[in-house]
DNA sequence: GCAAAAGTGTTCCAGGTACACCCATGC
DNA sequence: GCATGGGTGTACCTGGAACACTTTTGC
């Protein structure tokens, strides 16, 4: 009995939606649970925000024990919160939900408190597969990302720092499911402020045939507003 | 001593922006605060959550509490969660904060707990004035509202049940500050699905003079998706 | 040369903007 | 009639969609 309060109590977490393109398919950074409750299933990494640790600091360290990925430069975000009274059999816990984006490249090491992390496709999760109320956390995350592709920089987050136009174009395609047209694709986002800036560089097809493609890198770190939508439809 | 627990403690809140356009300014609904902290200063409604309470249904308490507004009705969502250690002197408190739209017609109801429930003009807020971190969460609130706007059908939760168009673009006026050509506003609503339907009144103007306008009511009284947003530049 | 990916040019069209103009009312 | 706000018509322009076409590579 080592914490007592004046208030009602609740417990707080942060869950993270951690989203890549691996392969060609949109993947979730998944735990399988090592302990009850819903021991062996698969769960959102997260765990209890420390006394005096800020939300996303303790949305951070979580990242950082589940995949060893340094989080300075990471697209994370508050998604949004989760409370209704039962969500957590061992009390009233609420969650205050993150989204991330990765790189490819990013490869999860296994955390400290995780039974295991590991990439696992969206396509091939079962309705009723994960712990918790996590199914819809990671539904709202997968949307939110969807939507900010259209009107943020934040397809660039899904690539590594060098990227070409085909890369980034690839990430809608696979994030909207559904085909973009390559001429147009190129043009808007080059005559998009504060997008995309050449390096100069040029990389060789990775199928070999094919003219090489020039090679960009973000603008800014940060995810930006872009001046005029990347639209879904 | 009344609460124990197995995990760091804290407690959660409720706080909630409620906007509506009084006279021809953005209003806030806040409270005076009865004791301390921050005794006497203006504060967002709010309160703790109960044991068994979801955070959807205690915002929709402590505004119905605040202000006597009956709340099934009422376009209420969450905004964000604010948890910084040390945003709350009386411990670690994590507050999820909503957004509430009213129309103009409301009158708070001196509430429970409240010393005085007001509608504030934002213009004449002082950058201090609030308690807690309330202004940056009233900000907050702020800009999600002329952002939804812009592709939700959020500005009938201004108006009354029925209203003409010119009280509409006031809406989008005053919340954006800037002035709509009365014609393309009104092709453009009209023509938009899902937003508005004429009930087949008319109403004089309010001035008296001029033709008087075709009385509209929300297509539907939830908040939805517009299919092309009204662009805000 | 041929296939394929990168990148450019061009045409067409939907929808927004600006603004002229007509309509319906009070005074 | 005149002022005023409601509402429609219209000409122009921008930006997206579709797609033809050129460029640069591997084989």
């Amino acid at each position: 009995m080592p914490y007592t309060s004046d208030y009602p109590i609740f417990a707080v977490t942060v869950d993270i939606v951690v989203l890549s393109l691996v392969g060609n398919e949109l993947c979730a950074l998944l735990v399988k649970r090592g302990g009850p409750p819903y021991e062996g299933r698969w769960a959102l990494p997260g765990g209890f925000v420390g006394p005096t640790e800020g939300l996303l600091a303790a949305a951070r360290r979580e990242l950082l024990e589940e995949t060893g990925v340094s989080t300075g430069t990471v697209a994370l975000e508050q998604l949004r919160s989760y409370g209704e009274p039962g969500r957590d059999p061992r009390g009233r816990v609420v969650s205050v939900a993150h989204l991330a984006v990765l790189p490819e490249a990013t490869t999860p090491t296994a955390g400290s408190d995780a039974a295991g992390a590991e990439w696992r496709p969206l396509a091939q999760l079962e309705e009723t597969g994960l712990a918790f109320d996590h199914a819809e956390i990671l539904a709202d995350g997968v949307e939110r990302a969807r939507s900010k592709l259209e009107y943020t920089t934040l397809a660039t987050a899904f690539v590594g720092a060098e990227f070409t136009l085909s890369e980034l174009r690839r990430v809608y395609e696979l994030m909207w499911g559904r085909e973009l047209d390559p001429g147009n694709f190129q043009r808007k986002v080059k005559h998009t402020e504060d997008f995309v800036e050449p390096t100069g560089e040029t990389r060789p097809s990775p199928v070999g045939r094919g003219r090489p493609a020039a090679v960009f890198r973000a603008q800014s770190p940060e995810i930006r507003i872009l001046a005029r939508p990347i639209t879904r439809d």
